[in-house]
DNA sequence: TTAGTGACCATAA
DNA sequence: ATTATGGCCACTA
């Protein structure tokens, strides 16, 4: 069975621990496509379109800001959501970034 | 097939 | 600090 590369995005993006982060550069490269980081992006533009619910606030960019926040249903639910689960957010960036990162490399 | 696109990343000024 | 630019790869029309 073909998995497309969205669907590669989505598993490891469900595979992320709570209360943690990630980059999408880090998880292009957990799936070995190195710099592919725009398509895992990409894939969680179709993310709400997925069969299985996608944490999608759980992914920033290599800064630990909220870029995708305006894609969702409604842009503050993506730092609620962090902040929920124990990740402090302030104007849009996630604090102690590399504290809350999760390296697919590394934890998987 | 070609062209266009993008929730990125790194570098340069 | 911000703005601009190039590269990068997979997908869609």
């Amino acid at each position: 069975m073909e998995q497309s590369f969205y669907d590669q995005v989505f598993e490891l993006v469900k595979l992320i621990p709570k209360g943690r982060v990630t980059s999408y550069g880090a998880i292009a490269k957990g799936l070995g496509s190195g710099g592919s980081a725009r398509m895992v992006g990409y894939a969680m533009s179709n993310a709400h379109l997925a069969a299985s619910p996608i944490p999608a606030h759980r992914v920033v960019n290599s800064s630990g800001l909220l870029t995708g926040k305006f894609h969702f249903s409604e842009p503050n639910l993506m730092q609620e959501l962090l902040e929920k689960e124990g990740v402090v957010v302030k104007d849009d960036k996630i604090q102690n970034f590399k504290k809350h990162f999760w390296d697919p490399l590394v934890e998987l």
